[in-house]
DNA sequence: CACACATATAGAATTTTGTCAATACGTTTA
DNA sequence: TAAACGTATTGACAAAATTCTATATGTGTG
């Protein structure tokens, strides 16, 4: 994995607001409309994080008719846990 | 663990050049001098991203003399799992 | 003490990211 | 089919991050 890809996954965790999103999956999975309830800002910044999220590996979605369902990818951060036990054990 | 310090914690990965930084530091502790010479900026923003990694928690610095000596910290990236391991097992 | 060297800080320029309003797209329902 | 609803995209703007040059600070050396 090089620099970048790894830069990626590890965006999901620099921005306060997504950290919020994350704890507000960790009780489930949420639709996109529950989701903006809780958060401050707008539906298209919304959207705009959840991308991010997605790209990262760490969020999954889900579509079901209107709606969209994230939840929080063990995979995802499976691979962000083995970066963390590369960089301690050498 | 509010929001905004797990924020600062992983800014630590969430850029290219300082993963490259952490790669070059899983050789072992190493001066800022010789992570210059490896990077392809300039000495003023050397500084700039290890003080972003020194207050992730990540990185850990010491003074000798002239020269800074900078490496891995393994408590710091401790912190960053537990936030991880909690993430998963909701 | 004066100079050289390693690193840090200040300030400015540039790039990237976060945010919003407007609008498009896709799905359900009347 | 038209309207309503949930979400995504576009484009503009603001805020933050990255980078540079210039300079300051601190430490060892002649």
């Amino acid at each position: 994995m090089n620099e970048k890809q790894t830069a990626v996954i590890f965006k999901a965790f620099c921005d306060e607001n997504r950290i919020k999103i994350l704890k507000l999956l960790m009780g489930g999975e949420k639709c996109a409309c529950r989701l903006l309830e809780e958060m401050s800002f707008t539906q298209p910044t919304l959207s705009h994080h959840m991308k991010i999220l997605c790209e990262s590996g760490i969020v999954q979605g889900r579509k079901e008719g209107k709606w969209v369902y994230y939840s929080i990818s063990a995979d995802g951060i499976s691979k962000a846990q083995e970066y963390l036990d590369f960089l301690k054990n050498e």
